[in-house]
DNA sequence: TAGATTGTTAATCGATTAACAATC
DNA sequence: TAGATTGTTAATCGATTAACAATC
């Protein structure tokens, strides 16, 4: 399972949701390609992947391919996410996330200044970034979200990791370095802003479409 | 020159120009490579490609690694980028951006909500979303940054494209679709997630990072 | 049946990795 | 010189694309 057919699962899900709310009751890959920005055959792929199939005649099937690919996707039971650094970018994560998905939830926001913690922001309750082992370890946390300037990344990311964290989406605009467990994902706005406006340059390129 | 080694060029330049900032006049390969994340030989390669060459004896001086690099990702003449929706995530962009790359700039902020119109946002100045072709075509703006929500991005995407922009950085969790040639980059927090997620629960990754 | 779509294999493509002579 | 690093080519790897018989 690589980690571009994951994303493209969760584009997926996403757009048979949005199906399912306009009562549409079948599928084809072609369709869902072309909403998603990628070819038939790779959807028909995907799918076969995750174990679904789907028939000649009608395509696949809306509602069963949506919880097929949950099943694949979403975890057993409730998954809780915390987020280090209570700034900007922080605040815009939590506002984003309140109550969007059921089984991933943000549960705890962490911050060094002590003007931003014992708070509750967007729903969030907020814990001064001395609690995170403690707190991690009691809400069973699995992922963490670091959005604390770069100098202080590393340092965050060391706490995260020996509090049993096993993922990380880093915000900071500098590499981390973890032991092999703990799967990182970078987003970096700055690079991705720099990227844009390189090929936004470009006479000729790609012209497809990057799903980070 | 593919999407990825843009943004490895990226990233070497931030760390060149931390490396400047402690006065490191040389730099091998091997060094850039643990600070990135990736390859000694990958980073041969990448530098080669900007037609910049090191010795043996003494790697890469850092000094005009760094130039070259900004001669191949920078514009030549400054960039201007505007971004539409000032909501959380809009105005923590905005503070992430002012003032932080010389040749790269935040000019112009678009909302449809009259409350967040004709005001200066972190250094930069906010118009209603009708302006917007007036404003790109004015300031010469070839960036577009989406932060709206999902169902009004691809109507500002087509506005963004009609206006000329040539590169969208699109942050709303949805497949925009613009003409061949507008360069897309979709920064999809929400998938992003869920892939960290998905990760952090199997035993065994590829355990890379991933620079987006 | 006819026709469009599916599951699945083979071919293609591009990026990464390995290897090594040349070089300072 | 000796030794580590460079530029560069070949081999590997994985993902995407193309193709097509099977199927409803």
């Amino acid at each position: 399972m690589s980690d571009r057919m994951v994303g493209r699962l969760s584009v997926y899900r996403r757009l048979l949701t949005g199906l399912r709310a306009e009562s549409v009751q079948n599928v084809y890959s072609h369709q869902l390609a072309r909403m998603a920005g990628c070819t038939a055959a790779q959807v028909r792929r995907d799918l076969m992947a995750v174990g679904y199939t789907g028939t000649p005649t009608r395509g696949y099937d809306v509602l069963g391919l949506t919880e097929s690919i949950g099943r694949y996707l979403d975890p057993p039971e409730h998954q809780h996410v915390a987020i280090v650094g209570v700034g900007n970018l922080g605040r815009a994560i939590l506002a984003f996330f309140a109550n969007r998905r059921p089984k991933l939830s943000i549960v705890a926001a962490f911050d060094s200044d002590p003007a931003k913690v014992n708070r509750v922001i967007h729903g969030c309750r907020s814990y001064p970034i001395d609690q995170l082992a403690e707190v991690v370890a009691r809400e069973k946390i699995l992922v963490g979200i670091i959005t604390v300037p770069a100098p202080e990344a590393q340092k965050v990311a060391d706490l995260l990791a020996n509090a049993g964290v096993r993922g990380i989406l880093n915000f900071a605009p500098v590499a981390i370095h973890v032991r092999d467990r703990v799967y990182v994902e970078d987003m970096d706005i700055t690079v991705s802003l720099e990227r844009v406006a390189f090929f936004a340059r470009q006479d000729k390129h790609s012209g497809k479409e990057m799903v980070k």
